[in-house]
DNA sequence: CGACCATTTGATATGGATCAAGCGATGTGG
DNA sequence: CCACATCGCTTGATCCATATCAAATGGTCG
């Protein structure tokens, strides 16, 4: 299930029954903010009293590791929910890939539309639950080879996009590599690898062909 | 924090305000069940229908890979609440690591023992943003050197077992193994390595001192 | 056109995996 | 109570995937 789905879902279970989407619900209620490339949202550590909702372009969570490294916890895209992963203070900062545009709101303002407190906490439930399975999936990629990673973070990204075929990537080689753990040289070199598998085409290195998705979907676990 | 005082917390935050632990609430409206070495408690994909609360003995929580390999999610220890990573379904199966006792109830007998749908729903938030948080540990934990990865393993386990200084192992080699991603060979070469360097000592396999809690944390992220 | 940044490609080094053997503790049958 | 089998852990030798170091290529913007 995509993010987007999932909040859909969200938005059907949890009492938004005028048949709007969450992100529509949601839309009315905040701020729309656009960030440049690379710009902060919010920094790890911070008080957690805003949620975000990606309206266009693509954003990044992280830490930065005492010795420098950088892990990439996240990509959100529209339609994704951010903000979440937290109870009093984030746990991750982020920042905008490239320019974009979020709807800002205050988690408090949920409750004037939710009818009802336990409906505002059921759907917080269930985008936190979405978070951690995002998590758990992570988790999953990490443990398996370069090859398995990248295959399984294409599938990933190609599942989100849902223009199945195509997939644009919005970040950087050095996103990805911080997103699986690997090195930029690794990611660049195992996607050529796939390319001369034929399992994908690059028709640029923003844009991923799937050609096998068979291959793929094998590589991943 | 711990997963006990977590839950501590979580019970004051949503009204067991009789003074009660969150642990000795839920022993009350749930079933012991006793499990021994190895046996499963449930399987992945199974309704998830009801939580658990270990009493005594380890759980451990994972995937078997498409191609045999196992991915250990989590550990559970006493005070801890397991069962909650799932909406619909369980996303991994789980084990007693050794024998063990957990109190099992039905989510839905929650709702009678706290006032108020809007509680129940909180509770279970909280317990799923501590989920989150552990599994975004683990994430970090596994794009790091094997060092660091054991180093943050025994720290972690240190930080729940609570007696500051030695830490008592339920789990094999291999099941730490499984949850770092690492082999049981490099696991165990860690170790001898953090003993040689004073870091750690180990009277047993299964019995680790912490001799130099600073050299540890450096390790860490 | 030229400078800059992202990406790819190449050569080499290395951390952890793999293959293999030894060791120690625990339990079982004689 | 001892001899032996078993299991979990450690240690050793070698191999390989990925990191590291380095350079070339390509794409973008002033």
């Amino acid at each position: 299930m995509t993010q987007i789905q999932a909040a859909h879902a969200a938005s059907q279970k949890t009492g938004f029954s005028d048949g709007s989407s969450l992100d529509s619900s949601l839309e009315m209620i905040g701020a729309v903010m656009n960030f440049r490339r690379n710009e902060e949202i919010y920094g790890e550590g911070e008080a957690a009293e805003y949620l975000y909702l990606v309206k266009t372009g693509c954003v990044r969570a992280y830490k930065i590791l005492s010795d420098g490294r950088r892990q990439v916890g996240a990509f959100y895209l529209p339609g994704d929910v951010f903000g979440i992963e937290a109870d009093a203070e984030h746990t991750h900062s982020t920042e905008a890939v490239g320019s974009c545009a979020v709807v800002v709101f205050k988690r408090s303002a949920l409750a004037s539309r939710a009818t009802g407190n336990s409906k505002l906490s059921q759907l917080l439930l269930d985008l936190t639950i979405n978070e951690l399975k995002r998590a758990q999936n992570h988790i999953l990629l990490l443990i398996q080879s370069a090859q398995e990673r990248v295959a399984g973070f294409l599938l990933e990204m190609a599942a989100r996009e849902r223009k199945s075929g195509e997939i644009n990537l919005p970040m950087s080689r050095q996103d990805i590599a911080d997103y699986l753990g690997l090195t930029i040289e690794t990611v660049s070199r195992t996607l050529t690898q796939l390319e001369n598998n034929r399992a994908i085409a690059l028709p640029s290195s923003r844009r991923v062909v799937l050609r096998n998705y068979g291959a793929l979907a094998r590589l991943n676990a």
